[in-house]
RNA sequence: GGGCGGGUAGCUCAGUUGGUUAGAGCGCUUCGCUUACACCGAAGAAGUCAAGGGUUCGAGUCCCUUCCCGCCCACCA
């Protein structure tokens, strides 16, 4: 676009910058990790740095949880790869069973009006491998235009052949472990996707629905026990009636039989403690086949279990003159003829928590049916104390407590699925049912020799193969060089909400297979809601598109939103005014480097002195050095986002606000000083572009990209630091991290001072603008102090005039104080006295009332530290915070003279 | 029922191991097109850090209680 190195256009144009700057990055080979294990010279002794991506679904939809995961990974992987240390960042893709078989299923019905069982298996995996390929290459298009530095040679598929494979070993080890079991369970059944699902995969929403009251006759009585269910329909399943063994009211009848309505089967009362006396009847109808409270209570007192409901939710043949129906249509007419029969008692509104498919969102039930079990407290245990000892780490720390919680609770893993896309389970079985599995698909039973074999219809649960992650895509089980080298992986960044479906399963899967915890911290981010705090969904229509966001602020205003706006474990509210604001940023950063580029192009090509820097110039230098320390804390403790808001805060009011306008001055000046100038603003800048971008890769590389050029053509010298390191780095994103520096004793005078011109600025400003001076009204001023400070001020009487609005041929440096000059007014700023001739403008009554309020509120400040520094305070606080109180006391005391001048006189 | 998180300026939030006048963005008021930037600059108003108690020389920060909000887990018909 520009020629000219020297010049930039006058905003920032992400949307020409973006793609060229990432080509820039993956065309060179900065993507891919130094220290690779399968190139010459490889040394395993540095040890890198790993992320597995958490897979996107190749559904095809980028939304804010992916930027935010690839803004936060990319920001980790970019700031350790710019330490130093080699970098992986593994990209991938997730298959996502029912997700994305649900939606080829909708585009056949939609496109060619088939659904899947009247193509058949293999066809429908042809159309599903197809989506795959056209709607995988999307999201990782997306996943690229994010920013994600990832190294796209080692991309990844869960349903790749090595992937597979890994899958594979894992499920024929732990089958031979005994870990592996099937058999006939109580399970979720999505009656909509017709297949299993595990118990995380169903979410209880509190709905209104109703208690149904009835009676169960007792046989060859007149009594009846009263009975209150939610769910009628499944009285036809039910093999028995259960009291409390205590309740007085019903103990009579225990051991008698009752009848089921309308059936009018015959099923014993039998009497338990899980019964609750005060609720409801304080009786309960029982249905193993349809209740995971049932199917226990069942299983204690050796009832039957009847299956009432078929894979389509309809009523079995055990439902008699109900049998086909659907079944809500089955609870109207079991309800209507009950009633009918005299048997209904009351109904009434009631409000219970409903299980529904967190994928189809119907109803689930719960039926008996023959799945596979992962035995899961043999994993469990050791993934518990994985955490427990510090072989990981969670972030934020309260989310151990949950995962604690959740892992010393859990249940056996159902993974089986009745679906077609995913890794099918690698089991055959012959005519009389004998099981054979294997590394490779066995010729014969493994029992009974018949070569008649038939493979399991079903598949895994997705998250049985992205459980394997971290290890399958290094080439897990192979003892490939990658997986020597790489693994364990170092950070497992994610939402906390799939701290249960995957990170708890990888770790447990991790120790299981390869003796080893896959990474050592899980870092895990909030989720991203709508600005009103609420969860962003379709049907509510509050969705943000990533996309879009990019498209109008650009890709860097979106991630720093994302990175800075957060705090680990919390969610977030993302609104397009916060984007927009930091597209401001953007714009901010851009526009200082455009001055400074500018100002690179008519500086003297070196110094003919030893430097001699300006107030000013050592301020924002040692500033930027507490900034390396600060930035470098923050980022030990993962606090990424408090980390970018120090940079934001340093470049924009500090470097941008106040040294850019000296700068001015001082480029100004030519010769000597113009040129140590642009020097401390190539290197300020130097260093802030490399800290923001982790944050903001694209317009912080495309800025250097310009600097180093500018900056190597207006003098070889120039940007101190890279002097000294051997020259410019060949591009940002592989330029070295700026690393706290040690103190040299001359920075706390350095920001002392600068504070103090900032004081004197602020107050002359503030009198200026208080008096409705125009800001471009150059104004006479006697600034007077005791002759140390104002030795000091000579040096910067300069700076004070230009940023004030002083005239400097009217400025007076006297160090008489007191005396305020006939139409001045008067102003203290520390120790500093400021008269202003601007009395004309100003209200004498009023004046004095401004200094007398000064002196009190200074007084105040007094007192307050004079007590405090008179009790206990003193000995029993440290020296150096006791000693920087004094200071204080001393400063105030010294204000507080000057104002009673200015009150008196 | 169990567990977890939060309540800080009008709004959205930050506040790192307790250090002593509490910060940002947006919004608001008043000025200003000063040759990097109006996607800007300067000045300003605005908070009893939910309430109460405690520990401490010192608490927004640690402990307890209470009140609100949110989330997760759990088979109350």
């Amino acid at each position: 676009m520009n020629t000219d190195r020297f010049t930039l256009s006058k905003t920032y144009q992400f949307k020409e910058t973006e793609q060229r700057i990432y080509t820039l990055w993956e065309k060179n080979g900065f993507l891919k990790p130094a220290n690779d294990p399968n190139h010459p010279g490889h040394d395993p002794s540095v040890k890198p740095y790993v992320i597995a991506i958490p897979p996107p679904n190749v559904t095809g939809e980028l939304h804010l949880g992916h930027a935010m995961f690839v803004a936060m990974e990319d920001l980790m992987i970019r700031h350790q790869r710019m330490k130093g240390v080699p970098t992986l960042w593994i990209p991938g893709t997730d298959h996502a069973g029912i997700a994305t078989q649900l939606q080829v299923e909708k585009l056949l019905l939609r496109t060619e009006e088939v659904t899947r069982e009247e193509i058949g298996r293999e066809k429908f995996l042809e159309h599903t491998w197809a989506w795959k390929e056209k709607y995988g290459g999307i999201i990782n298009d997306q996943v690229r235009r994010l920013g994600a530095s990832c190294d796209w040679s080692r991309l990844r598929f869960t349903l790749d052949d090595g992937l597979s494979r890994a899958v594979r070993e894992a499920f024929v080890r732990l089958y031979e472990k005994g870990l592996i079991y099937r058999g006939p369970r109580l399970i979720n059944w999505s009656p909509g996707l017709k297949t299993a699902v595990s118990d995380l995969e169903v979410e209880y929403h509190e709905e209104q629905g109703r208690l149904y009251y009835f009676k169960y006759v007792i046989e060859g009585a007149e009594a009846f026990i009263p009975v209150a269910t939610t769910r009628p329909e499944t009285i036809l399943g039910d093999t028995a009636v259960a009291v409390h063994p205590d309740d007085e009211r019903f103990r009579h009848l225990v051991g008698r039989q009752a009848l089921v309505p309308i059936l009018g089967r015959k099923v014993p009362v039998i009497a338990d403690d899980a019964v609750d006396m005060e609720f409801g009847t304080g009786a309960l109808k029982i249905t193993p086949g349809h209740d995971p409270n049932d199917y226990q209570i069942g299983a204690r007192h050796g009832l039957d279990t009847i299956s009432m409901l078929d894979q389509d939710a309809r009523v079995t043949d055990a439902g008699g003159p109900y049998a086909g129906l659907d079944r809500f249509e089955a609870r109207k007419r079991l309800w209507e003829d009950m009633r009918a029969a005299g048997l209904v008692i009351k109904e009434e509104p009631y409000t219970h928590m409903v299980p529904r498919s967190q994928r189809g969102g119907e109803i689930i039930e719960p039926m008996i049916s023959t799945q596979w079990f992962v035995e899961i407290k043999h994993l469990a245990e050791p993934a518990i104390e994985a955490v427990r000892d510090g072989r990981i780490t969670i972030v934020p720390d309260y989310f151990a407590k949950v995962y604690y919680n959740w892992m010393e609770n859990i249940q056996d893993w159902c993974i089986s699925r009745q679906l077609w896309w995913g890794h099918r389970i690698p089991i055959w079985y012959c005519p009389d049912g004998h099981m054979t599995t294997g590394r490779t698909d066995p010729e014969v039973c493994g029992t009974c020799g018949s070569a008649e074999l038939e493979q399991d219809p079903d598949v895994l649960d997705t998250w049985f193969s992205s459980g394997l992650w971290p290890f399958s895509t290094l080439g897990w089980p192979d003892e490939t060089p990658d997986l020597k080298y790489f693994y364990p992986t170092t950070m497992m960044e994610t939402g906390y909400d799939i701290l249960f479906f995957w990170v708890a399963r990888m770790i447990m899967m991790g120790l299981e297979f390869t003796g080893e915890a896959p990474f050592e911290t899980v870092y895990l981010h909030g989720l991203i809601r709508d600005e009103q705090g609420r969860k962003m969904s379709k049907t509510t229509g509050n969705v943000i598109d990533p996309l879009i966001v990019m498209d109008e602020f650009g890709t860097d205003a979106l991630r720093f939103t994302l990175l800075v706006g957060s705090t680990p474990g919390k969610d977030m509210n993302l609104s397009l005014e916060k984007v927009e604001a930091n597209r401001n940023f953007a714009n901010k950063l851009w526009n200082a480097g455009r001055f400074i580029l500018g100002a690179l192009r008519d500086v003297p090509s070196a110094a003919e002195a030893p430097p001699a820097y300006t107030t000013a110039d050592a301020w924002i230098w040692a500033r930027q050095k507490e900034l390396r320390g600060t930035v470098a804390g923050l980022f030990r403790n993962h606090l990424y986002g408090e980390a970018g808001r120090q940079i934001y805060e340093f470049f924009w009011s500090e470097f941008a606000d106040w040294y850019l306008e000296i700068a001015k001055l001082q480029l100004r000046e030519g010769g000597d000083r113009a040129f140590y100038t642009a020097d401390v603003l190539v290197s300020v800048l130097d260093t802030s572009l490399r800290m923001l971008h982790p944050y903001t890769p694209y317009i912080t590389e495309e800025l250097w990209g310009y600097l180093k050029q500018a900056a190597s053509a207006a003098s070889p010298k120039i940007g101190l630091e890279d002097t000294q390191n051997g020259g410019w780095p060949e591009a940002l994103i592989v330029a070295p991290w700026p690393e706290p520096q040690e103190p040299e004793g001359w920075e706390d005078w350095a920001i002392g001072d600068f504070k103090n011109i900032q004081e004197i600025v602020r107050a002359i400003r503030n009198q200026r603008s208080e008096k409705n001076l125009k800001p471009s009204a150059r104004i006479g001023a006697v600034i007077a102090a005791g002759e140390t400070a104002l030795e000091r001020m000579r040096k910067d009487a300069g700076v004070i005039c230009a940023l004030a609005g002083l005239s400097p041929e009217n400025l007076t440096l006297a160090n008489e104080t007191g005396s305020k000059p006939d139409g001045h007014i008067a102003l203290v700023a520390g120790e500093v006295e400021i008269y202003l001739p601007l009395a004309d403008l100003a209200n004498p009554s009023e004046e004095r009332f401004r200094l007398k309020k000064e002196l009190a509120e200074t007084e105040a400040q007094i007192d307050r530290l004079e007590t405090l520094l008179s009790g206990p305070f003193a000995e029993k606080a440290p020296a150096p915070i006791v000693a920087a109180e004094r200071e204080k006391l001393a400063a105030y005391r010294a204000a507080a003279a000057k104002l009673e001048g200015q009150v008196g006189g």
